[in-house]
DNA sequence: AAGATCGCCTGCAGGC
DNA sequence: TGCCTGCAGGCGATCT
């Protein structure tokens, strides 16, 4: 699944090689990818026909395109997402949903999507907190590695929540981009359990964890970001980068690398939660207040 | 009104 | 061998 640090990679290869074309036409191949447009698959090729797009842009796990005409196009990867830049006689992808055909003749876009968690829209522009962000997604906040992304706001933001730090984490009103996966490792390296109160955590602890979810997706961004240049931009996560550095997520009985606990599993939403229970220990329940 | 839960979707691992 | 079940995940919709 792509996280953040794929996701600007994407971001990256989009600006690269499709900013500044212009778009010839569309073919939708599945409807569910452009569920999100509301006005139907139809009025989003009809609209995106003849249009030059401006840039590439990323919030959280969210990117666009900015658009000549003024509007954006929205796109989410989902769990299984891909952008693809692609020679047209290259063979249709088995998931293929949408393709972009631009009026230079040049390589077309493809947005494949096995599972069809992802899609595309069309939004207009909004100020939102000083920058322009698609309508739709106005309310996702700033993620970790946005120049303009408030730490000690988000920090007194996190601990006005009373629910679990985790809960928090992955809550993309309050601080975007942050998965299950960077998430359990963030929690590790700040020697947090997953369950612990907000609104007890000190300035300190706060200050601490979202830290290191920044840390997580700056080092996972440098072992990433080197497939730049080749007209294949791969989002599909497999970079190898989770093998070598996960010190929780997904290691259930193997040794913590910091004191060699076997590392837990926990549910948690309908998913899985890794902890080391020695470095990360349980809190313990609130007191009833009087 | 914030916080919690549900459901979407497909491939694959594991059990028998 | 092949069917079955469970799991993975983000996020909008829908509940409490």
């Amino acid at each position: 699944m792509p996280e953040l640090p794929e996701v600007e990679v994407v971001r990256a290869g989009l600006e690269r090689h499709v900013a500044g074309r212009v778009i010839a036409s569309v073919d939708i191949l599945h409807p569910r990818a452009i569920r999100r447009h509301v006005e139907g698959p139809a009025d989003f090729a009809g609209r995106l026909g003849g249009v030059k797009i401006e840039a590439a842009r990323r919030r959280g796990k969210y990117l666009w395109l900015d658009l000549a005409d003024g509007e954006a196009m929205l796109a989410h990867l989902g769990m299984s997402g891909q952008m693809l830049v692609q020679p047209g006689e290259a063979p249709d992808e088995k998931h293929l949903r949408v393709r972009l055909r631009f009026a230079d003749g040049g390589p077309e876009l493809r947005f494949v999507d096995q599972r069809t968690f992802g899609g595309l829209a069309l939004s207009e522009l909004v100020e939102a907190d000083g920058t322009p962000v698609p309508a739709t997604i106005a309310h996702i906040a700033r993620d970790p590695m946005d120049p303009l992304f408030d730490p000690a706001r988000t920090v007194s933001a996190l601990r006005r929540r009373r629910t679990e730090v985790k809960r928090a984490l992955l809550d993309q009103t309050l601080v975007s981009g942050v998965g299950n996966i960077y998430a359990d490792e963030a929690l590790w390296r700040s020697r947090l359990h997953w369950a612990r109160p907000t609104d007890r955590l000190t300035a300190r602890q706060a200050e601490a964890v979202l830290g290191a979810a920044s840390e997580v997706m700056g080092e996972a961004l440098l072992a990433g970001g080197t497939s730049f240049d080749t007209l294949y931009v791969n989002v599909n996560g497999q970079s190898g980068y989770f093998d070598r550095s996960l010190n929780a997520y997904g290691r259930e009985g193997r040794p913590c690398g910091r004191c060699g606990t076997a590392i837990r599993r926990d549910p948690f939403m309908n998913r899985s939660s890794f902890s080391c229970p020695s470095c990360q220990p349980k809190p313990r329940p609130r007191r009833r207040t009087p």
